[in-house]
DNA sequence: CTGCACTATGAATCGCTAA
DNA sequence: GTTAGCGATTCATAGTGCA
């Protein structure tokens, strides 16, 4: 079985293949597929009321090549149409729940450089909804690979509140805490939460050549999350040499976080040019790797 | 009609008397329900499996109660049972809509300062949801009242005066904003988006007693929000004088915010213990506003 | 190589016009 | 009637070029 390849096809057929795809065989899938949009683009135009019909059949291949103690997460987000939000976000939440996945969490991704705009009902769409969906409730989740430097998250409080304060406050909902709290003040590093703000100046700087390759810009692909995004969930679900899957790789970011971290993957796009440009990306980003050590 | 009340009772039942609660009368409701919880508490324990059942008769009364332009902003968050995130908020949502309500947004509350904690399949739960429902896409929305500091970035930008957005800023308004350059840069104000992040820096300073009455504390009250939530939201929907209504008050918060914005409340509160914690805690913030002009 | 000035543009939304 | 396309609106970043 090969890994490290990045596939040009349809998720919807390529899936199906159990000699590429083995069942159980992957430790995390991470993707964003095409939104629904009600006018179609060039690229992946899935209509909102066709859109959980369209994903069911792609989320039961994924399902078969997940291991069970994996994890599948799904960034998306509904967008608007005469003043309202469109539903099928919720509603597919509801259909892969049916489906025998397990809805463990849903993280906010605070995206602060968010599409300028005004309107008069509505103010700027600033955040995006990542999925935690698991095949079974023991599944695989590293915590400790994604501690943060206690003041990078909102600690403004914990820091400007005395020791006191603290204290009072902690033990008025769990006594237990309370004990722990001198811990968790001296500790250089604690656990995340559950909203995602992905700021540079935290994390490894990544070359600028991989982050946005001339040749995939202005092309009408529209959709890269920051490659600190697949890193974090990346180093929350799987330890090295552990295999990603994401089936709509565009143009390569999981990939390149997965490869970064030593970790094995497998992408599908539908895009010849994109699935080119994310091989290139993936090489450029490895021999960069190994020289600066990355 | 009497404004400015607490109700204690039922929403259930109260909301249906159409002496008290007349019909297109209320120009906001904001109100937290009581969430999910799989065990009853001796506040508002509902089941998560009846959850919409159990709402759907009181949303009934709100859309009646609602003037046609009035908005509706609902606070909640669904609750984690065996590893996985309950379904009713989702739920929810959907049976609002075939009621009629038209779904505008979801609005990110981000809760910076949510106390650290670890568990084996989740981190910390920082953000709430806060649902703005309508009557008609035709709602009031007074943007200009909750515009915020522009971002850092516009000190180094604006240094230099000869830049396009400068010019065009300038120039799109009015002469007198020309001749006080300086002073207008620095107090320019933009929209926000739709993840709340309430700082008290960013906000008028309110006495403690008011935010965190001494004798409403570490009580098992399930719903309290900070003041600047239904603050914003009252700023944003309503004009001095408006209605303000929550079915499920608590201590007051929402209640308070309104008289100190100057505009009318009526709230109901089932626990008398707490209605009455709630017209203390607003009597106190009216003769606090009244004496300093909070 | 750092620092600053300046440019370009991004998973957007709504209303209007034309077909 | 319905749908498709276009312009106007708006702000926080990354990236580039120059001193």
């Amino acid at each position: 079985m090969n890994y490290n390849r990045i596939y040009t096809g349809d998720s919807n057929k390529l899936l199906r293949d159990v000699s590429i795809f083995r069942s159980a065989s992957v430790d995390l899938i991470v993707t964003s597929p095409p939104y629904g949009k009600k006018r179609k683009h060039a690229y992946g135009g899935v209509k909102p009321d066709r859109y959980v019909e369209w994903f069911l059949p792609i989320s039961k291949e994924l399902f078969r090549i997940l291991k069970p103690k994996g994890s599948f997460i799904l960034n998306i987000k509904e967008g608007a149409t005469d003043c309202e939000r469109e539903t099928y976000v919720l509603e597919l939440v509801l259909a892969l729940k049916e489906q025998g996945w397990l809805w463990i969490e849903e993280f906010c991704w605070y995206k602060k450089n968010s599409f300028p705009g005004k309107w008069r009902h509505r103010f700027r769409d600033s955040w995006e909804r990542c999925y935690h969906f698991a095949r079974q409730s023991e599944f695989k989740m590293y915590q400790d690979a994604v501690k943060v430097p206690i003041g990078d998250w909102s600690t403004d409080r914990f820091r400007s509140m005395s020791h006191k304060d603290y204290i009072r406050n902690v033990s008025g909902t769990n006594s237990k805490m309370g004990r722990n709290v001198a811990n968790w003040l001296n500790r250089r590093r604690v656990y995340p939460h559950n909203v995602l703000v992905f700021e540079q100046e935290h994390y490894e700087r990544i070359p600028n050549i991989v982050r946005f390759p001339t040749a995939c810009r202005n092309h009408n692909h529209s959709a890269v999350f920051p490659l600190e995004l697949p890193t974090w969930f990346i180093k929350l679900f799987t330890k090295p040499s552990g295999i990603v899957l994401d089936p709509f790789v565009g143009v390569g970011t999981t990939a390149i976080a997965a490869a970064l971290l030593n970790r094995r993957y497998l992408g599908i796009e539908i895009v010849s040019e994109y699935a080119q440009a994310a091989r290139r990306r993936v090489r450029e980003a490895r021999a960069l790797k190994d020289c600066h050590g990355v």
